[in-house]
DNA sequence: AAGCAATAG
DNA sequence: GGTTCTATTGCTT
């Protein structure tokens, strides 16, 4: 993250100096948009497309746990990184991805924080998303602390009543604006736009406490490069004609949102370096080096044309934990590291509530040479009873059975009977299925959304309280206060550990956050040395077996297996996986004792409170037994699967939609539904194909009995 | 379905 | 460009 905090507030000087491109340029760029009969969707000029980004979002996320920092140079810590930092701090000189002893070199009063556990940015960036999303659907996450919107529907709703066209103004900074007029039907709608912006950030600062920039243009490029113009915590507005003015300032290639380091290099090997020499290169020269879709989308980029739809996010497609290293060279930091990384994972994995159908395990081996990038990764489906433990919470389980899985995946790709030398593991989640196997209860809900379903209605009555403001569009964000805290009161704590922050309850935060004092210490312990204390058992006895091994299948194991299966960690996890067993696993504990296996122990975590993609049960359920629940309005004339009805779905609770939104982003076969979403991908042709079964053959657990 | 490259913050 | 810790999409097999 961070790319967007980086640049200090920008002087004006940059874009004001800049030359204005010639006319021929104009007209290029509505051909362009009108170009060689692709779209046939109408009116792609006419969006208006938002995209807000928060201002040095970790250090705010860190100063609303902790508001005395808001006065000291506060820095965020991973590893040996200062990856961002609060506005006293770069006052200061401190700037992003400085090291932490350049830092302090700098600014020896600054303040760092640790970051590496990402938890609670990701808690605050999916409440903004929420939040977002509450006012209309169509909002679509990049990174953890920018979000695009599309709001043509509503700012086209808000003009439908507009009278006094005069009154219409432009809210914040307008880009290069020298002559003021609000007159084109164009700078109308851009004006509707900046007051929504300017509502949407009062929203987030007002209910999370956030500050953030924002910008207003026509399609995503043009709003994401204009947001930044003024920093921080302001927006700006981006007229067409001021377009080849943004574009043409930008100082490389590289800086056009799309062109990464590989295909600027490509460029610079075409001998384009700045956005005008790509804009007047032949098409055609182009396509030889890039082939036709590419070429295309390079060169309309370049004259700030992007056609590319905001596609609403959803839930996450695959979760990940990962750490990085100086050195890791035994198998059993290895194994040990795979465990740490595993109980935070299944962890949050459980909170999700969806059920993980595939894993992998990555790493990156040491390299003088291109330390960067390089990262391997193998994975495998992940056998449905173990997928059973994550979602049921049966955590210490799961994490049991998926070591010896992630440790066949690691074999793969490490031959460990030669040296190694790694630098980072990662372990990851993904081709995540909604609810259980049955899935009855959303099959039920799901099937309210195809049109002529007679209980739709009974969906409608059951929350009808509001309907005063159902289509009055001029009313949808005051609405919000009202909606928010109703489904607020609704995701309720099945348990909470009282936290001595009161500033955490203050901000929606909850136990979730302590867990992660608890995964600092056992990051801290697993730096410690401690390969050793297996190394003294390489006469492997069966007699020290746990008593669901099988001692004639653990004995013909290769030896290599044989001493992962004895190892400290492995043996601690299979320790607390039944009371029976038990007694011999700690037996074997205590003839090893290791003080860092006694604080992996991830038994002492805390429970999931926080759902933020809840598997839907409890909002479900309120819906079905008609809880009241205020409702936002909601832009949904958006790309929707063929049989849900538009109106049905915008009355629904914020929380339901975005549930749905994700389903149907995530494709869920139990939904057969012709789409139009996503022009030139077939959006069911994607993952399709009911689970075949897993290839369990030569998983380790074979060796195991049921437990 | 698997693995990786590219892009992003 | 490269530190970190993610996450997504598209290409290739």
């Amino acid at each position: 993250m961070i790319s967007s905090e980086n640049e200090m507030e920008e002087d004006e000087s940059e874009w004001r100096n800049s030359f204005v491109d010639s006319a021929a340029l104009c007209s290029a760029t509505s051909a362009a948009t009108s170009g060689p009969a692709t779209k046939k969707t109408p009116g792609p000029a006419h969006r208006v497309i938002l995209h807000f980004d928060l201002d040095c979002f970790y250090a705010q996320v860190e100063m609303i746990r902790n508001p005395a920092l808001r006065e000291v140079s506060l820095g965020i810590q991973q590893k040996y990184i200062v990856v961002t930092c609060n506005y006293v701090a770069r006052e200061r000189g401190i700037s992003k991805l400085m090291s932490v002893t350049d830092a302090k070199k700098k600014c020896p009063e600054l303040v760092l924080v640790k970051g590496e556990d990402l938890t609670h940015y990701r808690e605050m960036s999916y409440k903004v998303t929420e939040l977002l999303m509450s006012y209309c659907p169509l909002v679509e996450r990049l990174g953890f602390d920018e979000n695009f919107m599309d709001v043509t529907e509503l700012v086209e709703r808000r003009l439908a009543q507009t009278t006094e066209f005069d009154s219409l103004s432009f809210k914040g900074h307008v880009y290069n604006h020298f002559s003021a007029d609000v007159k084109t039907s164009d700078h109308q709608r851009l004006a509707v736009g900046s007051h929504i912006a300017a509502e949407l950030r009062e929203a987030i600062h007002s209910k999370l406490g956030l500050t953030g920039c924002a910008g207003i243009a026509t399609n995503k490029l043009l709003a994401k490069l204009v947001s930044g113009t003024f920093k921080p915590n302001q927006q700006t507005i981006l007229l067409q004609e001021n377009v080849t003015d943004i574009m043409g300032c930008l100082s490389g290639l590289r800086k056009v949102p799309g062109v990464g380091h590989q295909t600027a290099k490509r460029l610079q090997a075409l001998g384009l370096v700045n956005v005008n020499e790509l804009q007047l290169y032949p098409l055609n020269d182009l396509e030889r080096e890039f082939g036709g879709p590419t070429a295309q989308r390079l060169k309309n980029l370049a004259f700030g044309v992007d056609d590319s739809p905001v596609t609403p996010t959803g839930a996450p497609q695959s979760l990940s934990d990962e750490d990085s290293f100086k050195k890791m060279s035994s198998v059993s930091e290895v194994l040990e590291k795979i465990q740490e990384l595993l109980s935070s994972l299944v962890e949050r994995m459980h909170k999700d509530g969806r059920l993980p159908r595939t894993f992998r395990l990555t790493i990156r081996r040491f390299s003088a040479t291109n330390k960067w990038f390089n990262r391997e990764s193998r994975q495998c489906p992940v056998p449905s009873h173990i997928g059973q433990k994550i979602t049921s919470g049966m955590h210490e389980e799961a994490v049991v059975q998926l070591i010896p899985l992630a440790m066949k995946l690691f074999h793969k790709m490490v031959d460990s009977s030669a040296a190694f030398h790694l630098t980072l593991i990662n372990t990851c989640f993904s081709n995540l299925q909604s609810r259980g196997a049955g899935g009855s209860r959303m099959g039920a809900i799901t099937s309210f959304f195809t049109q002529n379903s007679p209980r739709k209605f009974q969906i409608l009555s059951s929350q009808s309280q509001d309907d005063s403001s159902q289509n009055a569009d001029s009313r949808c964000l005051d609405h919000q206060a009202n909606a928010r805290s109703t489904i607020a009161s609704l995701k309720r704590p099945f348990s909470t550990k009282s936290s001595s922050c009161s500033e955490e309850s203050l901000h929606g935060f909850t136990s979730e956050q302590s867990s992660v004092v608890v995964q600092e210490e056992s990051q801290k312990a697993s730096c410690s040395a401690e390969g050793l204390s297996y190394d003294g058992m390489t006469n492997t006895t069966t007699h020290q077996l746990p008593l669901n091994v099988d001692p004639e299948v653990f004995k013909m194991l290769p030896e290599e297996i044989q001493k992962e299966l004895l190892s400290p960690p492995y043996l601690n996890s299979l320790s607390s996986q039944s009371a029976s067993s038990a007694t011999d696993a700690s037996q074997i504990s205590q003839n090893k004792p290791s003080e860092a296996v006694n604080k992996l122990d991830p038994s002492d975590r805390t429970t999931a409170v926080t759902k933020l993609w809840p598997a839907g049960a409890t909002q479900i359920q309120n819906v079905m037994e008609g809880d009241k629940l205020s409702l936002p309005q909601s832009s949904y004339d958006c790309k929707f699967p063929g049989n849900v009805d538009p109106e049905v779905f915008s009355k629904l609770p914020p929380d339901v939609q975005r549930e749905l939104m994700s389903e149907w982003k995530q494709q869920k076969p139990v939904m057969n539904i012709p789409s139009s979403r996503k022009p030139g991908r077939d959006w069911m042709s994607k993952d399709r194909k009911a689970a075949g079964k897993s290839s369990q053959s030569n998983n380790l657990l074979k060796y195991f009995k049921p437990s």
